[in-house]
DNA sequence: CCTTATTTGTTCAAATTTCAAGGAGGGGCC
DNA sequence: GGCCCCTCCTTGAAATTTGAACAAATAAGG
């Protein structure tokens, strides 16, 4: 007596309902484990670090904005705001696009790469301890493809021209 | 030539990689995705739905502070701050505590009661749609087993006395 | 060329979150 | 009672995020 209604707004069944509120839960707890992780240990929340490490990964360390903010997962506008902030701490920069006058392209300085390479051991610690040491082999597998399913799901994965989840 | 090295920052194997780049841009969308539903058809963010629910679940539909943060996992400063929003909204009533002069209950108004079971219909279809409607029942429970482990790995599970993670 | 959309990135104000105190009450102990 | 320590919750300021609005530049069509 949990599940459907014909057609009406279906609830949860008492599974997926204990399913739901531990994913809000770890995913609540986890976010704030690396949150504090960070901003001890490298001076950041983890949504800026993400952007160095989106960034490090990139051709020349350079990327445009709105690239940087589709990689990342986060508005243009937040992104603007967290740019400005790393660019006071030195470790990304700015620069003018020449082909394109609108356009600014987002550098991972060597300040930031080096941050970058100081911090990456405490936080890729952080990672493992919090999940892949507690996991099986087969949950450390399903987690990936779960997850993959997820986000591919929220994100039309033909995007790159339309991306209404960028507001 | 990616794993370990004795005792040093060991890294992430490539499909620890793959699997925490998925989880990291899962849950970034699913928590953006809810907040702008919620935003939208709610008037309030996922976090202050979460509350709501919680206290509709306490008997009374109330609950001391404290036993809500712990509950919906976050700090008292924060739900200090968001009760005072919910209480703005006419959905969350504050009382004193009788047998304790410095305690507050959070009571769950009839308002709130009613913006819930309006709204609840359509948060759990995003949940749905986002999660178990994609997920094989494999996944689905594993999914759950995951994350109930991943949860308890960040949280004392014998807390309730000393709460470290509390701040 | 000109006009009209679109795209790019920023900015402002409001909302939310974090962090460091702080006020007040409770409880143990002498 | 008096003292000390701990807990409960709040507060204020700073940091971050959101959402709407905006200027500039580009692209598209005629």
């Amino acid at each position: 007596m949990n599940t459907a209604s014909a057609d009406g707004p279906r609830w949860l069944t008492d599974e997926e309902q204990r399913t739901w509120r531990a994913y809000v839960h770890a995913s609540t707890l986890l976010e704030d484990h690396l949150d504090r992780q960070l901003q001890r240990d490298a001076g950041m929340p983890h949504v800026y670090y993400h952007l160095l490490v989106v960034l490090s990964e990139a051709p020349h360390r350079r990327l445009r904005m709105t690239e940087l903010a589709m990689r990342a997962k986060i508005t243009r506008s937040r992104l603007s705001h967290a740019v400005a902030r790393l660019e006071k701490n030195g470790w990304v920069r700015r620069e003018d696009c020449p082909s394109d006058k609108r356009g600014q392209f987002a550098v991972l300085t060597d300040q930031g790469h080096e941050v970058l390479t100081q911090t990456a051991p405490g936080h890729v610690r952080a990672v493992r301890q919090a999940i892949f040491e507690r996991l099986s082999p087969q949950q450390r597998e399903s987690l990936g493809e779960i997850m993959e399913i997820i986000a591919e799901g929220l994100q039309p994965k033909d995007a790159g021209a339309d991306l209404p989840w960028l507001r």
